[in-house]
RNA sequence: GGGGAGGUGGCUGAGUGGCCGAAAGCACCCGCCUGCUAAGCGGGUAGGGGGUGUAAAGCUCCCUCGAGGGUUCGAAUCCCUCCCUUCCCGCCA
């Protein structure tokens, strides 16, 4: 969130970001209401500041005389608080609402047409042949099955079979081991469900619910990704400065209910509602943010490249770059058989807008007050598509799909997928 | 699921109605002292919010002893509910 303090501030900064982003903020009734709160919280505070010098003067003299007095002042002050807090209540459950600002170097645009490639890796392979879909490979190499999915727990469900089941842990292993052994990261295995105040952390909360799954009867949700209990695993903590930036990796299922995605990509491995994950996150300082942005992002595309997937990096504009985002890539890698790029890894920075939500803070120095920590993350990769990719990009003539070198150690002597 | 114990500052831990936002110790910071190190001496060190201030500093007030409610002029301390930790029993992958 943004504080309470900045928007007085910056109404108009504030403002003009939300629309640039196409997101309402209601500043004005934040200002309102802030005025509102002001008022009765200054009165409270000087009827209870009165009420307690009596109170002490009661205590030495026990003249009863006074509990009158004090007991009117306290019920004064009590009253005067409790609209103070509703009104409080009411006006923090506004500033969660509140959009995120954004850098100065994100894009201005409206719609995904307004994204902006900034780098390229690699070209769309010649493959010298008809290239076809993953999943139609996956169906007649016998190593996706939708339909069986469909009749277990519905469409967006897929069963991987056989080696399609073993690429995909094979993928895991090489992205957690690269980004452990090489990129400095610390494996977190994690909840995969998590209470509302942690899902308001990230800013999936409020806004967001309809994109949740949620245990009945519960305060508990299913996670949408691993960024939501890793991002909050340092909640309500105060961290030493030297020990950032703090960098984690966890690979986790991912669970959302593609709500108003309704005929977009009903076809194939690409939006399903239960997902596998490998999610980088990073804790880090006002100073460095920015600049573990871009590393983060970079770890991500490590991947694609030893993988071999072309890919492009996408800087996403105002517009379609989210609620709580302060800068985001798109990492889109080219998957030759649906003929078009697909999202693999989406990386943002916070500036300190989750580390507000969640209260994560680290001390500059000593003697040197808290201050709200920044937060990064990004897939690195979501598995999926990643698959797709691979099938798609590693597809032989005759049908068999060939395993990229990087993943081979992790592939028990499978070298070629289809061959029996 | 049943029963016991417990949740206090960066950490350990005292405090059972006002003298307590909180003893003592540890850790850390500043200074003194010792030829170095260790020891010793003195001082300092929780968070949030309101007001004032251009801002920082400062000044001032309010709140916070797991969370929320209650009793009281006054609650870390008494009462209720919830959450969490831990131990014993039961059940169990």
């Amino acid at each position: 969130m943004l504080s309470l303090d900045f928007i007085r501030k910056n109404p108009d900064a504030v403002r003009r970001a939300a629309q640039l982003k196409g997101e309402p903020a209601p500043i004005d009734d934040i200002l309102r209401l802030d005025g509102v709160w002001r008022g009765h919280l200054h009165k409270a505070e000087t009827v209870k500041a009165e009420q307690n010098e009596l109170s002490k003067e009661f205590a030495r003299t026990r003249d009863e005389s006074l509990k009158e007095r004090l007991r009117q002042m306290a019920d004064t002050a009590k009253s005067e608080l409790a609209v103070a807090d509703a009104v409080k209540k009411e006006l923090d459950d506004l500033l969660l609402r509140v959009p995120n600002i954004f850098h100065e170097s994100v894009p201005v645009g409206e719609t995904e047409a307004d994204n902006v490639v900034i780098r390229e890796w690699g070209s769309k392979p010649d493959l010298g042949l008809a290239a076809r879909t993953h999943y139609d490979l996956g169906e007649a190499l016998g190593i996706m099955d939708f339909e069986r999915a469909a009749r277990v727990a519905g469409s967006r469900f897929a069963f991987l079979v056989g080696d399609g089941a073993r690429l995909e842990r094979a993928l895991v292993q090489f992205m957690l081991d690269v980004h452990t052994r090489e990129h400095g990261y610390v494996e977190l295995w994690t909840p995969m469900l998590v209470n509302s105040a942690a899902m308001t952390g990230t800013a999936n909360l409020p806004k967001f619910a309809d994109q949740l799954f949620k245990v009945e009867d519960r305060d508990l949700w299913l996670i949408p990704t691993a960024e939501v209990p890793v991002t909050n695993l340092h909640r309500e903590e105060i961290l030493d400065a030297e020990r950032l930036p703090l960098k984690y990796v966890s690979y986790a299922p991912s669970w959302r209910t593609e709500a108003g995605a309704a005929g977009k990509d009903t076809r194939g491995f690409i939006r399903m509602h239960q997902f596998s994950k490998v999610e980088l996150v990073k804790v880090t300082t006002a100073e460095t943010s920015l600049d573990e942005f871009e590393k983060l992002t970079h770890d991500a595309e490590d991947i694609l490249q030893r993988l071999g997937l072309h890919y492009q990096v996408l800087a996403m504009c105002t517009g379609d770059m989210g609620f709580a985002q302060y800068k985001k890539y798109d990492l889109m890698a080219w998957a030759p058989g649906v003929d078009r790029y697909l999202e693999v890894s989406s990386c943002s920075t916070f500036n300190d807008f989750q580390a507000m939500r969640a209260n994560i803070r680290y001390r500059p120095g000593r003697g040197v007050s808290p201050k709200f920590a920044h937060t990064i993350n990004g897939s690195g990769l979501a598995l999926p598509r990643t698959l797709d990719a691979i099938i798609e990009t590693y597809q032989r003539a005759d049908g068999m799909v060939t395993v990229p070198d990087v993943l081979k150690p992790y592939m028990g002597g499978v070298e070629l997928i289809g061959a029996r």
